[in-house]
DNA sequence: CTGTTAGCGCATTCAA
DNA sequence: TTGAATGCGCTAACAG
């Protein structure tokens, strides 16, 4: 590997001068800049990062604390990521993912104190986060995706769950439903203080009782099994239901399951609505799910904003936000028909 | 943050000492050592990754090229990014995941070039992997998980196939089922090589025919609407179907879809294993999948192995390796009934 | 517009 | 068993 030296003598120019062509922190001739540049090619030239970074007390990476590694399938993370690592590169960022379970929160810090990134993002974030406490006790720059419970003092981004569901519910009571069920996350997740599923549940019951509806709301296994049992005593519970709304995308294919197989039609009998959903999820299911599609793309990229805004001072700071997600067509809705007796 | 200069004053010894005391490569005094330590730990020392690496000429990072992203549902990379991760840390590295689709070979093999890791995991190798081959020309220490065509002349770990497949028409064998159908990835993974749907299907052929059977074979796309038309076109294929092998996890949701639909139970009417699965899918299905599933966690901590083993000569040269799947027992196989005319 | 040079924080060789 | 000194490759003053 050449070194900046050996790209310097080989143009007949100082270190500096290279140095500086390639940062661009310095008006260089059209000459020199061009000599520089062949010189970097013929030599096959890569910068240093380790000695770059040494010098410049910047690292230019950006840490994504990925622990989605412990779970299986399901998982919105892939636009995220593939978002913040593009908006990363635009800025001159590196997108690196840390695959550290929630509970190995003091490995990702350590790391951190060691210089090998400049910031971190903190995905999954629950209500009560260790990771975010320590990261903020050892000063380490830092951005959620979700939010802990002092809502809004920490830099963050998130799904506007109360507007998305909020949504919804006015989707389906503007096609005439007034029974309406909501399948939420399991009783684990509420009771672990994981922010869109308690968020979404005391929206789901707000959007319901503000227009004077009864809320029929279940937590739910993250499988199809129990999709479908927990469908069954949605249906038993309100006879009258007319519609679902479901933020459990594994448990939806139960849900489906249970409608066919009692012979209810989707939409003529019963229309559901996934929220908070995966790209193309929609489509797995027949007739295709009509879906509420989260944000994760805006997220990804509003989070590396927000983050290099506190990284670098000259940037303007990025306030917190919330991203409602956005409705995607399917076939699953239709007007509300009466059940009981049909 | 503090410097190892910091602590050597602290503790009234030179800077080498530290390093010496830090990294364990020359013998130490333990009154010194204890001072040392007790300096480091007062201080809050963390060595400076970028310093270190800079030094030492090596980063003690391992990058994983992770197009996992690209992705949505599925994929039984979780395990093995775990495996691999913890394996890495008992070895001194870190695994850090480098999110790229394998279309952006270039940008990884820059970060590569620029000594941000000292070797790269490739995951989901296809046959002609340009990856792979772009890293080989750049010299660019790595292993694969999967395999080129060149197969065995590459460092690489992988799933074995063929036994896999052999063991799983073996058992249903074994039941005495005699007609056998097997559910495939897609046929574009197909024709682009993709070397599980490659290898999966010609060992199914193979297997089959050394035992004088009909292999009755479909690609499938992923996903549970897909699957179940596929399943619908194999029983109509062979009607006297009494097993199904599915190496494609949203389309076995559809292999049971069309069962049910058709009446047929399973075990008893047609036996269904699932293969070369992620961890705990066969309990999202009733009854319980029986699976063969994927060996991730060994083949991450091999695929670590085989890349270290040519990081540091002193190690010794890990050959490549094949692990089978691991038969992990549910309720969907049973014996063989004859299905024409029941 | 360009060159010289002092570090960045640490590993490691050479001396003692 | 320990210390002093060199340099890893680069950035960013400072000087011209």
């Amino acid at each position: 590997m050449s070194t900046i030296a050996d790209v310097a003598r080989h143009a007949g120019v100082s270190v500096s001068t290279v140095s500086y062509a390639l940062s661009g922190s310095r008006p260089i001739s059209a000459g020199t800049r061009t000599r520089v540049e062949a010189s970097m090619k013929e030599l096959g030239y890569q910068p240093n990062a380790m000695a770059r970074s040494l010098a410049a007390r910047r690292t230019q990476v950006i840490a994504l604390l990925y622990p989605e590694v412990e779970r299986g399938l399901g998982g919105t993370g892939g636009e995220f990521v593939r978002a913040a690592a593009e908006r990363c590169r635009e800025q001159g960022y590196q997108l690196v993912l840390w695959p550290f379970r929630s509970d190995e929160a003091d490995q990702a810090l350590t790391l951190a104190r060691q210089g090998m990134a400049d910031g971190v993002l903190v995905m999954e974030v629950v209500t009560d986060d260790q990771r975010v406490a320590k990261l903020e006790a050892a000063r380490v720059p830092y951005a959620m995706i979700g939010r802990t419970t002092d809502a809004g003092t920490r830099p963050s981004v998130d799904v506007d769950f109360d507007t998305t569901v909020e949504q919804a519910v006015a989707h389906l009571v503007g096609l005439g439903h007034r029974h309406i069920g909501f399948v939420n996350h399991s009783q684990a997740m509420l009771d672990a203080g994981y922010g869109p599923t308690v968020r979404a549940a005391a929206a789901f019951d707000k959007a319901m009782t503000d227009r004077g509806l009864v809320p029929v709301s279940r937590t739910c296994e993250d499988s199809p099994v129990v999709g479908r049992a927990v469908t069954a005593d949605l249906l038993d519970a309100d006879p009258d239901l007319t519609a679902i709304v479901t933020m459990n995308e594994l448990a939806t294919f139960g849900v489906y399951a249970e409608l066919h197989s009692r012979g209810l039609s989707i939409p003529g009998d019963v229309s559901v609505l996934g929220i908070v959903s995966s790209p193309g999820v929609g489509t797995l299911s027949y007739p295709p799910l009509t879906t509420m599609h989260s944000p994760g793309a805006a997220l990804g990229r509003l989070a590396v904003d927000c983050l290099l805004g506190q990284l670098d001072p000259a940037r303007a700071a990025v306030p917190n936000q919330l991203i409602p997600c956005v409705l995607e067509p399917g076939m699953s809705l239709g007007p509300a028909r009466t059940r009981r007796g049909a």
